[in-house]
DNA sequence: ATATTTATATCGTAACACGATACAAAAGAG
DNA sequence: CTCTTTTGTATCGTGTTACGATATAAATAT
């Protein structure tokens, strides 16, 4: 185990962090958490948004999507649409509200990253070379 | 609002996540938290691993960093010390144990990462690339 | 000697994630 | 066409994590 590449690892996750936490910080700004956003992001970007589908895009269990969802759609984020085709799935959809404030994250986290993207760059190329 | 780099912003969260997914499952073989896993990463490189030295590296609040430490202690990964110099410090160590499952972690993510590192690279270059 | 600041700790609350379990709709088997 | 299995979503109980508010003891400043 070299010395060198674990302070490599403990730096390039350290700032990995500070992007997420910068993340969890704007979305905080915009009155919601950071998976919601996370969430949004998914739904946004997919043809055929289901339950199933943002699990397994999040990598999470189908229950932990269903909770999520469910506090979206709480806070007005989300809609969910029952599909005609298959009534055992559930399509989703951002209300404009959610559509708004995914947006101005979006564009928050574009120039944030244009800020942090070559540190985070710099830390990775660091711990991938030997 | 460009469409094309929304959709990489999500492409580079989606290879990050699945990064620190990788990173949840090999703490959780390993029997630990992901949490655990940071915590122990920062106490190990600092010089001197205070509780507000770690709530300041992994952007927490100094009580969660409380916690977090208390649930690593009573797992026998991290020691406590009071400092001897100024009795309101508490120094952390990692113990034989955690400092065992340390190491074996960060092989592991050393490798993951020459696995999904290229990956990371490409997302966060074409996601800062206009 | 007293007031203020610093470092850590405790308590109540909420988001989040999970395993276990449930249930209805769709697909498959005979 | 019924019966069984699979699929997609939902609910419940539990634990981790994180926070704000508050507390306490030690160090520092006045």
């Amino acid at each position: 185990m070299n010395a060198h590449r674990l302070e490599r690892l403990v730096e390039f996750r350290h700032t990995l962090r500070g992007f997420l936490f910068f993340s969890e910080e704007a979305a905080a700004e915009e009155g919601i958490h950071a998976q919601q956003y996370q969430l949004m992001q998914v739904v946004f970007a997919a043809t055929e948004p289901t339950i199933a589908y943002v699990a397994e895009r999040m990598y999470l269990k189908h229950n932990s999507a269903v909770e999520l969802v469910g506090r979206a759609v709480e806070e007005g984020l989300l809609l969910r649409k029952r599909d005609l085709i298959d009534a055992r799935r559930v399509v989703l959809k951002l209300t404009p509200r959610g559509e708004r404030i995914l947006m101005r994250l979006v564009d928050r986290h574009l120039l944030e990253l244009e800020r942090v993207g070559p540190q985070i760059k710099v830390a990775l190329e660091k711990v991938m070379s030997k």
